[in-house]
RNA sequence: GGGCGCAUAGCUCAGUUGGUUAGAGCGCUACAUUCACAUUGUAGAAGUCGUAGGUUCGAGUCCUAUUGCGCCCACCA
């Protein structure tokens, strides 16, 4: 403590060497002990790629904050870090660095090519790891896994084959969506909706019976007429109906395509006659199944149209939607164009509008696996913060869809399914072989001309298995006996369908247990606009400039302070100004009491000194508010209610601990009990603020001289017996391995606090009564207090030297009775009177004119209140304590009117 | 088409189970600067709680309808 405390706080100064401090002492690894309780977290694993946002931010402080409180409060926490390999978003970076040099992936070939990821992983894929470390996550980075591990490899290996031995994995032939672009498959929540301005463009098919007569078809998507096999129309449609069964001939390829009848056509829309397209629209691929009608696939795999297409082949597919519109117009078959918005598929990862596309893919089906995940869902066995996304939840698993998990790309998991070409060439169906190792031969022909499917999995279905595969599943030891089921999770909604449901799903058929007991959803980060921030709307503020600018605790505490439970966060820069002046505000008053303490007082058995009787009012109420405070912050916690919790911590700490406790105490700084009581409140709040602001709570808590806290407490996280021992800080380093404080509620008394107030309110008066009368604020003027209430006359003698003190006053008398005088500037507060002596008002009609305003308004309130207490249906169904609050407010208002009156008659 | 969220001070938002006098931060106004902190202190101005009904002794809070904004889900060619 004999170092300098600069005037402002520095965070450039302090965060880097802490954070390294606790590294090397490993104050973040988390080891399974008899004598706690596990509290795990396992991180939604950043993608490789990643950089950090404000989503990163929000999202990682908030789960800082829980692991260090819940290590505080004695469990055993443990936060799982390690990051996920997102395969198109890895494989489409590293494709784009490859454009660099002018080379495709094709050219290096496959194995080439993920040498390639590998590396570009090694240079860049801890990029995401070092800036979590920046904003100070206290994770297990001992532990940090990443899904493309060897070993996290075998339990994706595992949970495949376990499912297709259960028949749960199946491979299919369906319409899939189909990004042209990353040229592979992908789910249908990677595929999302955007609504685009379109056409309608009206067909006319010519009638093979009878050329002159058609029959005019409706499509968004002119290109796929290519490939129709049928046109359907309602059964009921009286303007059909005689065609039904005929046939029509496909312009420019000339093909017959029967007239079919369904239900499901909507004679309204459109023409009321659809043309099907089996092999390039879900709606028609099941109407193509019903109707037993033929498959056309004109389409080839990057977008352009086949050889099926004939004269069109080779054209991008908006090319030739162009070309054969040309070309109907000129055959006279297009009969009118009318704007239409449609929805349309993108893909979530290149925004390139996806093609409904058949192909062969593979399917994990999902009813069985919903069902025990549904189950724990409303039995409330895991429960969702907030509540309202339990109904998003079980809504989707209810409908659930069969996943596609095989995606056409190179970069993930392989399959482990091999095939055997000499049973293929006999059966086509057959020769399946799904295998934890790769065989060496054909079990069922012995052949040895096994090769390995192409296609790898779905990101997803390797980070689905992330709360226990980081555990290294499928073995058992004891760290996954000893965390699994994990805590709390805590995400953004966005992901509930692509991870949050499949884990609780992974959890139950391979784990038979939930994965986690609660899942806190926060919100979205958001630019002032309301505008999702990200980097390619450029509206992205970095976290890292922030922190740069405010400090990583500035950053850490805004963020926290407006993220009310499940709200988007609406955010712009200068809502960092709070966290870094709140931050300095925690330094300064610090710097104050470092400067004015004597190690020797402080240094003595904290917990034992005190006994509420021996300490005087001022100290009293501090400890009061504080263990108050210490209360309601740790509800809040319990509630994750952060952003109240940084709010009862900010205004507590400013508020009260600053702007009343330490300018009350200043004339007594020196005694010992003061020492004590502003030391102790210090140190102990230093732990409070400590989950949400690491950096600035352990620099100063280790300038703290004396001895720590010795309480002995008993913790939530602790196993019944168990005590948490004396923490002396020569034995434990860190503020990090502090006991959250513990709740010495003998020390709040609601009548201390009452007492203070009302010292606060009179102070209050005095001075807004100086600050209208345009009193010079350096002058110490004389004021008298009239009081009734011999208690209230008691109180305010023993508090009459904080007063004088905070209000300048120079000689304050207290009396019995208000006689007014004149010369004299009288104020009636509650049941007191204040009085100070006119010399120096400046502006006596000024005080008429407002005092007659109190007046006008006390009557009208008064004149409300009566009628309240004359109307029975309130006398008599209100609550006594109401109706007899009510009664004293009204008489209360009364006595105010007139001394309000006495006093206009004084100052005329 | 279905579902969800939001609307409260100039701005951004809190407001627990309905209790009559609605809060914070920023901004604004005035004053204060050797005494921890101008990233400060003291004081002040500022709101018919989106609109219309209803329930209730009493509604920002509960119900119904309605307007505006945002989000999610959905196979209207």
């Amino acid at each position: 403590m004999t170092q300098e405390l600069s005037k402002q706080y520095n965070p450039k100064d302090t965060e880097s060497k802490w954070y390294k401090i606790w590294e090397e002492n490993n104050l973040f690894s988390a080891a399974p002990s008899p004598d706690k309780l596990p509290y795990c977290i396992v991180i939604p694993p950043p993608n490789v790629t990643g950089i950090l946002h404000m989503g990163h931010a929000l999202n990682n402080t908030i789960q800082d904050i829980l692991i260090r409180y819940k290590k505080m409060r004695g469990f055993a926490a443990l936060w799982m870090p390690g990051t996920d390999h997102a395969g198109i978003a890895t494989q489409n970076v590293v494709e784009k660095a490859l454009a660099k040099e002018g080379l495709k992936r094709q050219d290096l070939g496959r194995e080439k090519f993920l040498e390639k990821v590998w590396e570009w992983k090694q240079l860049y894929g801890t990029t995401i790891i070092n800036q979590l470390k920046k904003i100070g996550c206290a994770c297990d980075w001992e532990r940090a896994r990443f899904t493309m591990d060897q070993d996290y490899s075998l339990a994706v290996t595992e949970a495949f084959v376990r499912l297709y031995e259960k028949k749960l994995i199946y491979q299919g032939h369906y319409i899939i969506n189909w990004c042209p672009r990353c040229q592979t498959a992908l789910s249908d929540e990677e595929a999302s909706h955007i609504d685009l301005e379109g056409n309608l463009y009206y067909l006319k098919y010519p009638l093979k019976d009878n050329p002159q007569e058609f029959i005019s078809v409706a499509t968004t998507r002119p290109e796929t007429m290519l490939g129709d096999t049928a046109v359907a129309v309602n059964p009921k449609d009286k303007r059909y109906k005689k065609y039904i069964g005929k046939y029509l001939i496909l312009p420019i390829i000339n093909r017959p395509i029967k007239i079919i009848a369904d239900s499901i056509i909507d004679m309204q829309f459109g023409s009321g006659a659809v043309k099907v397209t089996p092999a390039h629209d879900l709606n028609d691929y099941a109407l193509g199944k019903k109707h037993g009608l033929e498959f056309i696939n004109v389409l080839a795999p990057d977008g352009r149209m086949n050889e099926l297409a004939q004269k069109f082949c080779g054209l991008e597919r908006f090319k030739a939607r162009e070309a054969i519109l040309e070309d109907l117009k000129l055959l006279g078959l297009l009969e009118k164009i009318t704007p239409h918005t449609l929805s349309v598929k993108h893909c979530y990862r290149c925004n390139t509008i996806v093609e409904p596309y058949l192909s062969k893919q593979w399917f994990v089906k999902m009813k069985p696996l919903a069902k025990p995940a549904i189950a724990a869902v409303k039995k409330e066995k895991i429960k969702f913060y907030p509540a309202r996304w339990t109904k998003v939840y079980l809504n989707w698993m209810e409908n659930i869809q069969d996943w596609c998990i095989s995606r056409q790309i190179w970069w993930g998991h392989r399959m482990p399914v091999y095939y055997c070409k000499n049973c293929r060439e006999k059966n086509p169906k057959a020769g399946i072989i799904v295998s934890r190792i790769k065989p060496s031969k054909c079990p069922k022909c012995g052949s040895e001309n096994l090769t390995q499917e192409e296609d790898v999995l779905d990101t997803w279905f390797s980070s689905w298995l992330w709360p226990f595969a980081t555990f290294y599943w499928p073995k058992e030891n004891a760290d996954l006996k000893y965390f699994y089921p994990t805590a709390t999770l805590v995400t953004a909604p966005e992901i509930i369908f692509f991870w949050v449901a499949r884990m609780i799903m992974a959890g139950f058929e391979f784990k038979q247990q939930i994965p986690f007991k609660n899942v806190y959803i926060h919100g979205t980060v958001r630019d002032s606009q309301g505008k999702k921030m990200s980097k390619s709307l450029g509206n992205a503020l970095d976290p890292l400039e922030v922190i740069a600018e405010y400090g990583t605790d500035a950053l850490r505490f805004s963020l926290i302070s407006i993220t009310s439970q499940g709200q988007d966060v609406y955010l712009s820069k200068d809502r960092f100004e709070q966290g870094r002046n709140f931050a300095n505000k925690i330094w300064n008053a610090s710097r104050f009491i470092l400067t004015n303490l004597k190690p020797e007082d402080v240094n003595v058995d904290l917990c034992v000194f005190f006994k509420r009787e021996q300490l005087d009012i001022v100290n009293r109420w501090i400890l009061s508010r504080f263990y108050t405070t210490l209360e309601k912050v740790g509800k809040e916690l319990d509630n994750f209610k952060f952003n109240e919790a940084a709010s009862s911590l900010y205004s507590f700490f400013w508020h009260e601990f600053c702007d009343w406790y330490l300018e009350l105490i200043k004339p007594q700084i020196g005694q010992k009990q003061t020492q004590i009581v502003m030391y102790k409140v210090l140190e102990k709040y230093l732990r409070l603020i400590h989950p949400f602001m690491p950096f600035i709570s352990e620099e100063i808590w280790q300038r703290l001289p004396g001895a720590k806290d010795s309480t002995p407490s008993t913790h939530p996280g602790l196993k019944p017996g168990v005590c948490s021992g004396l923490m002396v800080s020569k034995v434990e380093p860190s503020i990090m391995q502090q006991n959250w404080p513990h709740l010495q509620s003998e020390l709040i008394n609601k009548q201390d606090e009452l007492q203070m107030e009302l010292a606060f309110e009179v102070i209050n008066v005095i001075r807004n009564t100086r600050a209208e009368l345009e009193v010079n604020p350096a002058s110490r003027i004389d004021i008298q207090i009239s009081v009734a209430s011999k208690l209230t006359q008691k109180s305010l003698g023993l508090l009459s030297g904080y007063i004088k003190n905070l209000a300048k006053i120079n000689d304050l008398t207290l009396t019995e009775k208000y006689i007014a005088q004149n010369n004299q500037y009288a104020v009636v507060f509650k049941d007191l009177h204040i009085v100070m002596p006119l010399e120096g008002i400046v502006n006596i009609a000024q005080q008429l004119n407002k005092t007659n305003l109190k007046i006008d308004k006390l009557k009208s309130e008064i004149k409300n209140k009566e009628g309240m207490l004359v109307n029975k249906n309130f006398t008599l169904r209100a609550p006594e304590e109401i109706v007899e609050a009510e009664k004293n407010k009204l008489i209360d208002m009364r006595e105010q009117v007139k001394k309000l009156e006495a006093i206009k008659n004084g100052l005329r």
